[in-house]
RNA sequence: GCGCCCGUAGCUCAGUUGGAUAGAGCGUUGGCCUCCGGAGCCAAAGGUCGUGAGUUCGAAUCUCGCCGGGCGCGCCA
């Protein structure tokens, strides 16, 4: 419809290109669109407004010439001039009857488009470390990289779903540690752990699994109480200390045995948690094998040799301040271990080694500071840093009503994602997560969340997709049939505002769906599902669907059919699903 | 102090990348099926778009200053 309009519009501007002799080019800033007040039509242009400022001249003047110039069409009733020189499209009353058979055609297709034409995305998100269970911060960028995954895959990317394992590094080696000194107080040694260890009960548990798999055969003398006392304002070095000790006390074969309990059960339990939040991934990607297949001593080499490396107090440093960053960066700490960055680096110039041509990557926004010393690094590799786009998320806080619940990193006390989607569902979990802007700070509402009133949007969406199936499950009581094959009903018939005004709201389904994913921004999908349901809503208060008129029935039926397979396909995009009964 | 994000109705938030009279939900007030699911529908009230300037036909949207809130600024991740 929007392709058949600017059709229109180009044949009248060449028109008149050619006639006045006019000199004037048409970029992003002429427009078609839905206006929302539907007194300035069903669509409408700002080309003469933006055209007008070009050749200097009066811009109401100049959208009469172009009417005047527009071809006719069957599904234009007419054109008109409006306010300062918007060029407005009334459209035929049975223009858009021709959605409900696109609809019926593209089925679960429907909204999709190959704009993307199957180019290689990857998109990397959550990549939480596993040293403890996922919580809600986690949450929010799952549900929100899952569906702007969805979404790019809807509009013709091929995408691939990343996770960044960090199995290696420091804090693997702190929840090491702090797995073996659990294990010793189940040995009896009366042991207070370091401040900075891991707390959690999960520790304890996993401490305890070692325990009955390898009775006391782990034991050691204790640490020295110089190693294990300091407070959190001392040294990071007694940290280190102490794994040393831990390393050379058991041995590296022991030690990698706890290493490794802690990484895979850690690890599973995620696994499983984003699978029960409908999470599934393509690739785990270990940082681990990054180290063992020198990928990231090859890319110190790199960088080292094109001289973007240099050696200051025992360290050696990548000069990202040249590249816009605040300062340099520590690649290789004086200890001779490499810095995360210095496996970030290595993985991120993988990503587009192994193929793909832009890569997404989804951050807590407390992250942020990070963003420009990774795109140093890739701007030093030869790799163009707008390929790579980081998505930050806002953190979530959660309500209980009006109150705040408090929660501690620190002390271990904060709400799982676990325990989240147990207490309010899959659904509404998926939903609320995904329903403000990204950058937007977000209240997450508990009882909200949970109740089921039409105070919570997802239950309102999701009844009326359970609505119009019980409709349809009514229809084939009383005996009416009805087979939703394009083109067999009469809809012509569809002549009241409300189905006006619904079939209009689904032939722009698929614009939303494309700015969604373009912008990166799942939000809008879940507005335009709230108005959709409640245009339906509307419209089952207003009409009866299941009338003696066969003809006008089928045309209803047809209509909310379509209504449903849009719901469902919208829902299905934000990870939430469409129940036929509630 | 420097950098990034945010400030829109009593509350929580949209606002189609600069468009026409700034919109939803909740809350408040008043109404609506003898009928396909009342987990629904309709209506009313509610605004200095934080603030001051600038850019132009036109600004919630772009630029700069200020005010207020969040986050970051480590040889931590």
């Amino acid at each position: 419809m929007k392709q058949h309009l600017q059709q229109l519009l180009n044949e009248a501007l060449d028109k008149l290109r050619k006639q006045e002799s006019l000199d004037f080019t048409i970029d992003n800033s002429v427009k078609i669109e839905q206006p929302r007040d539907n007194r300035h039509g069903d669509f409408s242009s700002n080309c003469a407004l933006v055209i007008a400022t070009q050749i200097n001249s009066n811009p109401r003047e100049l959208a009469d010439k172009i009417v005047n110039n527009i071809p006719k069409s069957e599904l234009v009733e007419k054109t008109e001039v409006a306010g300062p020189g918007f060029i407005n499209f009334f459209l035929n009353k049975h223009s858009y009857l021709e959605i409900i058979n696109n609809i019926l055609d593209a089925g679960e297709k429907y909204g999709c488009s190959d704009f993307g034409k199957g180019e290689p995305i990857l998109i990397e998100f959550v990549s939480a470390n596993p040293t403890g269970p996922l919580h809600i911060g986690h949450g929010r960028g799952a549900a929100y990289g899952a569906a702007v995954a969805n979404l790019l895959e809807a509009i013709g990317y091929k995408v691939d779903r990343e996770y960044y394992v960090n199995d290696a590094g420091r804090q693997m080696d702190i929840l090491a540690i702090s797995l073996w000194l659990r294990y010793l107080q189940l040995c009896g040694h009366e042991i207070t752990l370091p401040v900075k260890a891991y707390q959690g009960e999960y520790i304890k548990s996993i401490a305890e699994k070692i325990y009955s798999d390898k009775g006391k055969s782990l034991q050691r003398d204790i640490p020295e109480q110089s190693i294990l006392e300091y407070s959190d304002t001392t040294d990071e070095k007694q940290l280190d200390e102490l794994i040393k000790y831990t390393k050379t006390a058991l041995g590296e074969d022991n030690y990698r045995y706890i290493f490794d309990s802690g990484l895979n059960e850690i690890l599973e339990e995620i696994r499983t948690d984003l699978q029960d939040f409908g999470i599934t991934y393509s690739n785990w990607y270990s940082e681990r094998s990054l180290l063992s297949g020198n990928q990231v001593n090859n890319c110190i080499k790199q960088l080292k040799e094109n001289g973007y490396l240099y050696e200051k107090d025992g360290a050696l440093w990548f000069c990202s301040s040249k590249y816009g960053d605040e300062k340099d960066r520590v690649v290789v700490r004086d200890s001779g271990q490499a810095t995360y960055f210095a496996s970030d680096i290595a993985y991120h110039k993988l990503k587009f080694e192994r193929g793909y041509t832009r890569a997404i990557d989804i951050w807590g926004a407390d992250h942020h500071g990070y963003i420009a010393r990774i795109k140093a690094a890739l701007s030093a590799l030869g790799v163009d840093p707008e390929k790579l786009d980081i998505l930050l998320v806002q953190f979530a806080s959660l309500f209980r009503g009006k109150e705040k619940v408090q929660m501690s990193t620190r002390s271990g006390q904060f709400v799982t994602l676990k325990e989240l989607r147990e207490e309010v569902g899959k659904d509404a979990t998926r939903y609320f997560y995904i329903m403000r802007k990204s950058e937007q700070h977000l209240d997450f509402d508990l009882e909200l969340a949970k109740s089921q009133s039409n105070d919570n949007p997802v239950y309102y969406i999701q009844y009326a997709h359970a609505r119009i199936c019980s409709v349809l499950h009514q229809m084939h009581e009383k005996g009416f049939d009805f087979t939703p094959e394009a083109g067999n009903a009469e809809f012509s018939l569809l002549i009241e505002p409300q189905e006006q005004s619904l079939l209009a709201n689904l032939a722009g389904y698929p614009d939303i769906v494309h700015a969604a994913a373009i912008n990166y921004e799942p939000h809008h999908v879940a507005y335009y599902l709230r108005d959709l349901a409640n245009e339906f809503h509307t419209y089952y208060n207003a009409c009866q669907f299941l009338v003696e008129s066969e003809q006008l029935r089928k045309a209803r039926i047809s209509l909310i059919f379509v209504v449903r397979q849009v719901i469902r396909n919208g829902l299905n995009l934000l990870g939430v699903s469409a129940p036929e009964k509630m």
